[in-house]
DNA sequence: CTATTCTGAGACATCCGTGTCTCATTCGGC
DNA sequence: GCCGAATGAGACACGGATGTCTCAGAATAG
């Protein structure tokens, strides 16, 4: 069945996405197969690799389905897309490492969309007044998918819980590191939670210990 | 003299950064000189990968040290770490690439002092109500870095221009994503430059077309 | 100008990961 | 309980990167 497949291919994610040199042995072992099983799911190396790509891609492609993001509000927009990539971090991590070494075509082009589907995010946010124009829309777009990247990597490390994933993305990407002066009354706390308080309506997610 | 083998790791980081799987063949040819002199310098790879995270780490301890990152207000010195650090960014990228595949004592040990003083800026400036508090120290120093390493690699790849990099990190990170409702007369604009314009007295750093 | 040192180019052996094979064992269906 | 398919374990050859060597040419000091 296909899903074993991508149970096999999440195993190594967790893997490669640290150790891109990684042996398939340890991959092997780390999925629970042995290395004979890999091969047979997958023809090779570069194969593996490539589908694990395509994987990362598909899962942010849908998290971008799932929050709408040519939708609405920007700002909305980007916590519905947080709340939906942060369980695929992982995924994003590897691809943000990863991303420069394909010379698939067809990931490429994946990718290429869906960094626009990004861009168009920001840029739409912008002439919204939503988001700040000093920063460029592709460094938004860049720092976003860094900083989903460095989630995946700090939960996976067992530096960040997966409960407070969301919440430290969403916090430190859109009000940055700096304490407001004063949120009280500030119009950016109108269809939002305010900065100070936890997002309420985000799932919990499953702890790993 | 001890300046050739500095030159030469940073040519290695050009290409490690980005491709960690690199041969011998094409850092050597990445850095103008042969193979054998390369292992002439270098014993093999893994004393050579080991060297580029030592430097790494050395010249981010040296832009934590001209920060003055122990020293008053910890928003200005902030700022001055980014100024400092920023034109190693490359490095930084690296580290934080292949800073869990070592296995190195020494190297492990300056890893850790260094994030411990960023961990102890973002503590001191939460004590000091100018960072949030919401956000833990540890996710705050991780965050930093890991937009640091973001930088070092959109600037490497001309995504971004060299003399926006200081101020898109800078802004990014202590301002957020969304534009303030209104920037006027905000305590945090006293001692430092208002987020809206470039940092004047930063070195203008050499284009890479 | 000469001698010393350093560098580049190439050849060579070695090591390690990969890809493929076979065979015993186990799981699941009948 | 029997049979077929799938899996795991191991062996083995291949390929490529690495490490080491030699030698010719260039650079530099004297």
């Amino acid at each position: 069945m296909a899903t074993d497949r991508d149970t096999v291919l999440e195993a190594a994610v967790g893997v490669l996405s640290r150790r891109p040199t990684a042996h398939l042995d340890e991959i092997a072992r780390a999925a629970g197969i042995s290395r004979a099983t890999l091969h047979r799911l997958f023809p090779g190396r570069e194969a593996l690799i490539l589908e694990v790509g395509m994987l990362g891609l598909r899962r942010f492609a849908a998290a971008l389905d799932t929050a709408a993001v040519e939708d609405g509000d920007a700002r909305a927009a980007l916590r519905r897309l947080v709340d939906a990539a942060v369980p695929d971090a992982a995924l994003c991590a590897f691809l943000a490492g990863e991303n420069q070494l394909y010379d698939d075509d067809r990931l490429n082009d994946l990718w290429e969309v869906q960094i626009a589907r990004l861009h168009a995010l920001f840029l739409r946010g912008q002439q919204q007044g939503v988001f700040r124009i000093e920063l460029s829309a592709a460094w938004l777009s860049e720092a976003f998918f860094d900083l989903v990247a460095g989630i995946g990597w700090a939960v996976q490390d067992g530096r960040l819980a997966p409960r407070d994933a969301a919440f430290s993305l969403a916090e430190l990407f859109l009000g940055g590191a700096l304490r407001r002066p004063d949120t009280t009354g500030t119009p950016e706390s109108t269809d939002t939670a305010p900065a100070v308080q936890n997002d309420p309506d985000r799932k919990p997610e499953t702890d790993t210990p």
